[in-house]
DNA sequence: ATAGAATATTCCTGTAAAGGAATATTTTGA
DNA sequence: TCAAAATATTCCTTTACAGGAATATTCTAT
């Protein structure tokens, strides 16, 4: 699991631009006003994204139109099913490991 | 959505180490020698696992036993969901955009 | 009570990242 | 070709965070 797109999600305005942009493609200045934010620091959070994969840009004249790219989130997606069965079950393996502790059991 | 779990798993050792107790409790000490760290900054880390809500920890006599929370990642889950039909399909509303950039339709 | 094991915390330092302000760049429309 | 709009980049400053080393804390066992 690439950690990048966590450290992408991590920051509040940024979390706020892709929410935004799932409901469909923006271009910078209405992503700013939408947000309250200004437009360097849209810029600057935009870049980010694109750099995580997360958002791709479509030049369209004087304007850069921003829309989401579902590669990250499908992976995120993926590597939450590739561990649900464990942290939904979760039956406590904690009694085997009180276990370990006492000398029943081997750890690996 | 709150943004400290990603926050939490944005740095690879933090990962790393929810990914290890995924399969099992830990002891600190383990863990750190299962990951190759140093046993401070692997406390320091669980620290910061354990204020985002993705680890809990089990005072087991002179040691303390960590396993994982499963909540924030069921957020996460139920995020990636309520989005899924919208990066899933992605059905470009790229052309209904640029037909409002025309002005053939209003932005709210 | 005390030594020792397991873990947590503190102090220090370097580095990365965020916001503000200013400026550069690109493209359009005349 | 030129002014203006839209966007990107740079510079600066402040803050947050990570690792290393040392130390403090907590608990056990004797």
């Amino acid at each position: 699991m690439n950690v990048q797109i966590f450290s992408a999600l991590a920051e509040p305005n940024r979390l706020n631009i892709v929410e935004l942009l799932l409901e469909g493609p923006l271009q910078v200045g209405d992503i700013a006003k939408k947000l309250e934010m200004n437009q360097p620091q849209t810029s600057k959070h935009l870049r980010v994204l694109c750099d995580a994969g997360l958002v791709e840009v479509q030049p369209v004249a004087n304007r850069r139109i921003y829309r989401i790219k579902p590669e990250p989130l499908q992976e995120l997606d993926k590597w939450l099913n590739s561990y649900r069965r464990l942290w939904e079950a979760r039956m406590d393996r904690l009694d085997d490991y009180l276990d370990v502790l006492q000398g029943k059991k081997t750890l690996n």
